[in-house]
Parts: C-alpha cells; structure tokens; sequence
DNA sequence: GCAAGGTC
C-alpha cells in the first residue's frame, strides 16, 4: 500500500456486529465515530478517521453475520427425484448468497464500489478466513481494484465496553500491520464444506428413499415428511449413543465378594476399604475372610495424612457451559444455547460461543474490576462480591486457568449486573459459587490412627455383589465423548445433539440420558454390519486432519476433495449395490437406480450383502406398499417358490455370511433352502436345470473354501439348489449349513475399536438377548413372533419371562451368561437399570437371591469385641462348634459350605489337612 | 426434504 495525500476509503468488514462495533470504537478512540444502518437491521456501519501507516484514510467499518455464502448443487441436482443420489459425488456445486444475506450483501457492494481498500476483521481461525474470502468475492465482483488486507488479531474484544489496555494495543497493531489473507484456511473450509455436502446429500437421499419406503417407521406423525439423514457429524454422535446402549444390553453381572471392616471409636467411624478391592472367587474370599475372623486384631502398618484440595471450577466455555446445565438444571444444550444468546444480546453475559477457558493475564478481574465491581448489590452473592474486593479480607484469588484459549474471546462471565429481569425465565437466572451452590464440600471426620496401634474392628463382613453394566449416557457425558473425538465445534455440538432427537434416533430420558431408538440403532448396526466406521468418529478425524494439512499448505484442496469422495463414493456404492440386489423392496420411484446399479457392478452386486436392509428388518415390519416383482432383475431369481406357489425364490447371504436361497413371500412363506456352510461366494447364472420343477431352477456357481471341503470335491462347482444335486447333498452333509449355528456376537467390526468395547459385545443376540446365536438366527423370529419386532424388543423377552423383578415387579428376561466362571449359565435380570435385580435361573427352587449387594452377605455375628476372645482358642472351631459364626444378610445361617480341597465341611481350605498333597 | 459451519 502507498501512501498518500488524499484520504482514501477503507472499508472494514467483521464477522459479526459486536465486533465491528468494538474495533470501531479502539480505533477512533470515541472521537468522531458516526454509525449509519445498512441495507440489513443488524449490521450497522461506522466512520471515522483514522491514519494508516502515515496513510490518512476515511474507515467504515461494517460487519457480515458469520458465512455470507452457501454451499450448494446446481439447481438441476437440488430436487431429490432429480438425479441418481450416486451423482452427488460429482454434481457440479456453487456458493452463492442465500435469500436471508442478500442486504448484506448489498451493503458490501455499495460500499465497497466507494472505497479503494478492502480490509477483513473476521476472527482468526478457518472459519474466519474462509468468510473473508467470501466478502472479498462479493467485493471485488463490484470493484476489481480494491486492495485487499486482513487484520489480524488475537485480543478478546467483546460486548464488554471495559477494554482492556491490551486490546487497545492489539487492535491498533492489527490496522498497522496489515497482511494479505490466508487462502490455505479459506481451502481447507471449502474443502470440508463440499465433502459434507456431497456426503450428506447422497447418503441422506439414498436411505431415506429406500428406507423410509420399505419399512413401517414409527416415528413421528408424518412418515411421508420422515427424513433418515446422514451427517459426518450426527452419525458419530448417534454411534456414542448406540454403543454405549450396547454396552449396557450386553452387560452380563458377575458376582462378586469384598470383605468389608470397620472401626468405631470416641473421634468417630473408620470404614476400611480391602486393598484386593473384591475377587470374583468365593471360596478365596471365603479363606481370606477366615483368616481375619480368625486373628481379628487390626494393626496400623501406614498412616498417611493427606490434604485433599478442592478447587473452583476453570472459568466458563461453552462446552462446560452446556454440561453443567445439563447437570445442574436439567436444561438441554440447545435450549442452554438459546437463553445464553438471550444473554448475550441483551448485554449480560460476555460471548457465549468459545473454546476459551483462562482468563488472560491481562483482563483486570480484580481492582477495580467492573466484572466483580458490578456484583457487589445482589442480594444473593452482593456481599461476597464485597469481600472478595475487600484487601483486608484476603480472599481473592485468580481464577485458575484451564489452559484452553481460542484467541478470539475472553471465558464466558457476566458483563452486565441483574438481579434479575422481568423478562427473564427460570432458565436464565444462572449464576456461580457461594454463590455456586450446586457443589459441596464433601468430606466426614475419621479418628486418628498411629502407627503400631491395634484395634478389633466394630465389624468385618463377607459381602456381596454384582458388576453393573454402564450408565446410559448423559447430555454430559455425550458432550464429553464429541469434545475429545473432534465431532463438532464448540457452537454446533448442541445441534447435533438436538439433531438425534429430531430425527428420532435417539431419546432423552428424565435425567438426560440418552438411548438409540429402534430407527437409530438399526441403521448404527447396518452400517457397523457393512464393515463401515461412518458412525465411528474417525471419518471426521481424517476429514479433521487433511483439513489441516491443507490449511499448512502440505496438501492441497483438490488433492483431499478426490481421495475422500473417492472413498466415500466406493461405501456408497457398496451400499447401493446390496439396495439394488433387494431391489424387489425398492420403492418404484427411484426404479432407475437399480438399473444403473446392476448395470454398471454387474456380478459384484448380486453377491452382495444387504445388511442395512437386515438390520433395518430386525425392528422394523415390512411395508405394505406394493414390490412388483418386474423390478426385480431376473438373474437373482433362483425358482418359484413351490410351496407358496406365490413367489421367487431368491439367493440371499445371511449376517453371518453363510448363504441360503429363501422365498420373497417371507414372512408369509417360509421356504428356504440353505446352503453348505462352506460356500465362500455363489453367483446365480442364466443356465437352467433340466430336471429340477417347478422351474425354471437357475443353476448357481459355487465356489468352496478349499480347506473346509473333502481333497476329492472340487472347490469350484456349477449347482442345483432342486434336489437333483448329489454333490451339493454331499456336501451339506458333510460340511453342515449355516443354519442359525452361528455363534457371532455383536462384536464392532472395527478393528481399533477398545477392548472393552469388545468384550461388552460379546456373545449377546441383540434381538432376544440370548448367547449362541446373532439376531438374524435368533430363533425368535421365526416362532411367529415377526410381527412384535418393531413394537420393540422388550416385547419379546416378556413373552419368554418367567418370573418378576423383585424390585418394580416388571417382568425380567432370561438371558445366558458369558462369562468365565459362569459360561452358559442361564439367569433372568430386571430391564431396569436402577433395580440391578438377577437371580440365576437354577436357584430358584431356593430362591434365596435378591437383589446386588443383599444377596448371601454375610456378616460375622461376632463382629464385635467379644469375638476377639475367641481368638486364642482358634475361630475355627468356633465356626465350626456354634455353627453360626457366618450368617446372611437376611439372618439366616449359611450353611453347605465346605472346604473346597477335601470337601469336608468341618473346615476350611486354607485349614484342610490335605492341602499341598 | 439432504451436511456442517458461521451468526441474528
């Protein structure tokens, strides 16, 4: 830029109103700073002088509202039916200025034909480079010849009108150091923003299209208006909820004992924790637990005294923001989000979309401090207000720093002193300590020890337990789980959050917790059953890093935009292939598609699974809608159906791989023939069987997994599924079908998924929560229970109940344990998490279990002083003499134990005279 | 009617 006599018009663009206002402010330092509106009711503009590098120049500064421009496939793409959802990878896009913009819009073209400098002051991140490239192709559409500049700058400028010295410093650098803007960033958004819309448009059409139409959705009111979007963000999100809800259905409890002591004296009660923890061993914790009945005098060996500190919390960002309302006041983050903006706009609270968590160094907190200044009249926390700016009183003390800072806005505090307004809801009034009332101190007085002490414990029990499945997850927790994968930015989490709600994927109970509804969790496992992760976090991750990468300038836009919508591209047509081999489901509108499909994958696609469409049948009834058989390509056919007399029969490939040709008339027709288990593809050809009716019987070609089949047979074989084929005969014989022998467990397919997330999956048939079988072979299904899927799963575990929840009274399931000790063992469990009721299905002819944490306690009757008299003649033998020494929790002697070496009753192991022969 | 990201 060169300097001049004449005073030259730079107009000034932020990214939203307040700070515009701000920078106009610091820069004209108040003096001669008229503000005019725009052409747009928000975005108000200001001028001043003010000299530039020995430059004087005439400044406007204006603003937009966050992105000026959208994203989006040219109109011949925009109606769903008006193109193949596969084109979407590759539609030719636009950005253009929305409808709702466009005074903006104006407001800049107006403007910037007046001036000869264009200088962006949007914030200082991807995002913000990204709009500025957009104000500069509006700009510079109307003036070619502007210069363009970007100020950059890091101070927390907001609606607080007490600037901090370094703000004023900043701001002021920033218009003396003016730089050319960063493409890089502005490609990196650009790149983001045309994968999830090339992603999310064609996945969102293709499923909702084949879904919506062939399945029964209960959900909502209108089914026609059903949307089942797909998102890069919303998916992962719903992946938290739905595997966490697995963790918590495949959750197996597992009994377990802890011996438990505890000391009362003069100062107060000493619980003592074991350092084993508990053991899952009965009989071990039964030998230990003699041992110290046996000898129970206590003897410090450690004292350890410890402060244990409890700290405020770090100053307020918005993710902490929306957890603790969620906690505290049940509030949701979206709703968090609304009534913080009310805030804002009004003036009470500082920004409330940042990352930031420190307060900087440099903001003036404390002497004179208006944050603090302003609190001092409420009737509430006004005198602690007071205090806490008392120097005599010694209480303050920075806030802590929680080491986050976004470099475009200060914590979220108040700005503005209200002890309330009119206007104001419930929801509004939120506020912090003494003031934050919402944590307490904790702690209890214990007695002192020293070192060398004895005692005889008060008490010392046997107890017992049951491990407890996960809680579902809370909004927190969800926030928390998005937070740390990278799913989201701190201002859009909540929307996707509501986004699972809206959709119906998810619900929020009473105390915020989510669940997968049926819709959500069938297309989680659909998609999981596919072998993808797109409801893993880690697509966004890679998109996250390229993004990166292209920002530093190592890749460039391009580059990311083909591999990762070559990928994404070959999953959708993955999926659309296993759509188009279930093509008699399709709905006749998008009839064409199929074609494409079959026409361009050829064999590939009729040997494909079709595991959306399986998971979706697992929760959903078919749809009544008519599936003409002409859509269906003739070549998949096998027969008509001889027993029906109605239907095809077709070949299909089950969950677990294993194929069978079934007839289209199911459920109403059962027919099926199923295939050796040892068949690794099978393609249906044009030759047909000369002897097989009623025909035609198309002929399949086989091929074998050579180490499953007998050396003489050969691997590859052209076949008869008629009954005229004796090899075929032999080898199901031989080899066995893969009829419902299958005992695969909901085990994530993705190979980095945790060891705990696997170990939660195991074994479990997500349909009737049995072992041994996967939910497509549950034999549930096929008992004439179809029809009660999609009214929900518990449904079905009632059916088979027995008994009843001692707690609620609800019906329990039965299910079948998987674990070590107790693998096959059948139990029956309460649905609900908050009874923990089970009781083991062969102990209920004496039944004497319960509830977790009552059943088969057991308590030393003589868990007090006098039992330490019988210390020196040996608790053995008063166990054994009085024969009560160990009760129940209910009271009753526990009696049939015995020593688990010799298995004489009248002693223990670790005291059987036959141990270590 | 589709995404996610800004913002009012």
């Amino acid at each position: 830029m060169s300097g001049g006599r004449s005073s030259i018009r730079v107009l000034n663009v932020a990214e939203k109103p307040s700070v515009a206002k701000s920078v106009a402010t610091i820069l004209s330092g108040n003096q001669g700073l008229r503000v005019r509106d725009g052409r747009s009711r928000y975005n108000r503009i200001f001028e001043f002088p003010y000299t530039i590098n020995g430059q004087s120049t005439n400044m406007l500064v204006t603003s937009v509202t966050g992105h000026l421009m959208e994203l989006e496939f040219e109109d011949r793409f925009r109606k769903w039916h008006s193109c193949d959802p596969a084109q979407l990878f590759q539609a030719p896009v636009r950005k253009f200025v929305p409808s709702d913009k466009l005074d903006i819009k104006k407001t800049l073209e107006e403007e910037a034909r007046r001036c000869q400098w264009l200088v962006l002051w949007l914030d200082c991140d991807r995002e913000g480079e990204n709009i500025a490239f957009e104000v500069v192709q509006v700009c510079t559409a109307v003036n070619p010849h502007l210069t363009v500049r970007r100020a950059h700058f890091s101070a927390l400028i907001d609606s607080n009108p007490h600037f901090s010295e370094q703000a004023l410093i900043d701001i002021h650098e920033a218009a003396q150091n003016l730089v050319p803007p960063n493409k890089f960033f502005a490609d990196a958004v650009d790149a983001r923003q045309e994968i999830d819309l090339r992603i999310g448009a064609s996945f969102t059409r293709f499923q909702t299209m084949l879904l919506r139409d062939a399945f029964v959705i209960d959900a909502g009111n209108d089914e026609r208006n059903l949307v089942l979007s797909y998102g890069p963000c919303q998916f992962p999100t719903l992946g938290f909820v739905v595997e966490r809800y697995w963790e918590v259905q495949s959750h197996e409890p597992e009994e377990f004992w802890v011996i438990n002591c505890s000391h009362k004296s003069d100062e107060g009660i000493s619980t003592f924790n074991w350092m084993r923890g508990h053991l899952f061993d009965y009989t071990c914790t039964v030998v230990i637990y003699e041992m110290c009945v046996q000898e129970p005098t206590a003897t410090v060996t450690n004292v350890r005294k410890q402060e244990k500190l409890k700290y405020p919390p770090h100053p307020l960002n918005t993710i902490e923001l929306e957890k603790r309302a969620s906690r505290y006041f049940r509030m949701s983050s979206e709703h968090t989000m609304k009534v913080a903006e009310d805030l804002y706009q009004a003036g009470f609270i500082s920004y409330p979309r940042t990352e930031t968590d420190s307060f900087s160094q440099r903001t003036n907190l404390h002497v004179g401090a208006a944050i603090v200044e302003e609190q001092q009249g409420h009737p509430v926390w006004g005198s602690y207000a007071q205090r806490l700016l008392d120097p005599g009183a010694g209480i303050w003390r920075n806030p802590s720093n929680g080491g986050h800072d976004d470099k475009a806005h200060p914590p979220i505090h108040p700005t503005k002193f209200s002890a309330g307004e009119r206007s104001w809801s419930q929801d509004h009034l939120k506020n912090y300590l003494d003031v934050y009332c919402f944590e307490s101190w904790g702690g209890s007085l214990i007695p002192s020890y020293v070192l060398g002490q004895q005692f005889v414990p008060t008490s010392l029990t046997l107890d017992s337990g049951v491990t407890r499945p996960p809680p579902l997850l809370s909004e927190a927790d969800l926030l928390s789980c998005m937070d740390k994968e990278g799913i989201g930015t701190d201002a859009t989490m909540h929307d996707h959050i509501k986004k699972l709600l809206d959709r119906f994927y998810a619900t929020k109970d009473a105390n915020t917790r989510f669940s997968p509804t049926n819709l959500g969790e069938a297309l989680v496992m659909g998609y999981d059953d596919m072998g993808y992760q797109l409801w893993k976090p880690y697509l966004r991750a890679v998109m996250e890093r390229d993004m990166k990468a292209v920002s530093e300038g190592a890749k460039s836009k391009d580059e990311v935009l083909e591999t990762c919508l070559h990928q994404m591209k070959s999953c959708f047509l993955d999926l659309y292939d296993q759509y188009a081999y279930y093509s008699m489901w399709k709905p006749t509108t998008v009839v064409s598609y199929v074609f494409w499909a079959v026409g361009n994958l050829g064999d590939k696609a009729r040997l494909n699974k079709v595991k959306l469409l399986q998971a979706m049948e697992i929760f959903f009834e078919r749809s009544n809608r008519p599936a003409g058989e002409e859509q269906h390509t003739s070549r998949e056919v096998i027969r008509p159906c001889g027993l029906c007399q109605e239907s095809n029969m077709v070949l299909k490939q089950n969950r677990d791989g294993n194929f069978m040709v079934g007839c289209l008339g199911y459920p109403q027709c059962r027919n099926v023939v199923w295939l050796p288990g040892s068949v690794s593809e099978a393609a249906v050809t044009t030759n047909i069987c000369n002897s097989c009716t009623p025909g035609p019987v198309y002929l399949i070609q086989f091929k074998f997994r050579r180490l499953e089949i007998p050396p003489d047979y050969n691997a590859s074989h052209l076949g008869c599924i008629g009954g005229c084929d004796e090899i075929l005969k032999q080898l199901i014989e031989i080899c066995g079908t893969g009829n419902r022998t299958s005992a695969r467990g909901r085990v994530p397919t993705a190979s980095s998924g945790s060891a705990q997330q696997s170990n939660s999956r195991q074994g479990a048939c997500i349909y009737c929560h049995q072992g041994g079988h996967s939910s497509t072979d549950c034999p549930s299904q096929f008992s004439g229970h179809l029809g009660a899927r999609s009214r929900g799963r518990n449904v079905q575990q009632s059916d088979e109940s027995t008994i009843s929840c001692d707690i609620c009274g609800a019906p329990c399931a039965l299910r079948t344990a998987n674990t070590a000790n107790n693998r096959g063992r059948k139990f029956y469990s309460c649905q609900s998490q908050e009874c923990n009721f089970f009781v083991w299905e062969d102990s209920l002819n004496n039944r004497s279990v319960g509830r977790s944490g009552q059943r088969s306690t057991m308590r030393a009757s003589a868990s007090n002083s006098r039992q330490g008299s019988d210390r020196g003649r040996g608790g053995r033998g008063a166990a054994r003499g009085a024969g009560v020494t160990f009760v129940s929790a209910t009271g009753d002697p526990v009696s049939g134990r015995r020593c688990f070496v010799c298995g004489d009753p009248s002693h223990f192991a670790n005291n059987c005279p036959n141990r270590g022969n």
